[in-house]
DNA sequence: GGTTTGACCCGTT
DNA sequence: CAACGGGCCAAAC
């Protein structure tokens, strides 16, 4: 599975805009790409995301406030453990094994452009 | 070309 | 808190 190509860019995007010392939830990102309820696919996006890139990728938690578990093994758990402890070192604190998202969550501030393509191509 | 597979989410039981 | 079901839908097989 992979997302769709607009998904997945505009993923790339609001990623990238993601603050330190914030974080966002793959249905958040979906919503603000313009494709609710494709939760899913943002993960998609994430996990096909060229390492050139250089996306913040660990500011993207699931709804919960947990780090997503990885499929796979050995790297891929590193890579949870990892994501932690970038989020700690940012100043974002886990509390139980959890964000606390009331306090952290990224609150971007969508402008009037950003706005009105989105309610166009979002059907 | 039907089936399986996901870095997800939410309401219900 | 855990389990389940339904929504989502592009790829890989």
């Amino acid at each position: 599975m992979a997302a769709p190509a607009p998904l997945r860019d505009r993923v790339y995007l609001l990623v990238s805009r993601i603050p330190p010392g914030s974080v966002a939830t793959y249905g958040q990102l979906a919503e603000l790409a313009g494709y609710p309820r494709r939760a899913r696919f943002v993960g998609q996006a994430l996990a096909a995301a060229p390492r050139s890139l250089g996306l913040p990728w660990h500011r993207v938690i699931n709804a919960q406030g947990r780090i997503s578990p990885r499929r796979g093994e050995g790297r891929r758990r590193d890579a949870e453990s990892l994501q932690q402890r970038l989020l700690e070192a940012e100043g974002v604190p886990f509390v139980g094994g959890r964000v606390d998202l009331a306090r952290h969550r990224w609150q971007p501030v969508v402008d009037a452009a950003w706005a009105r393509a989105v309610a166009r191509e979002a059907r």
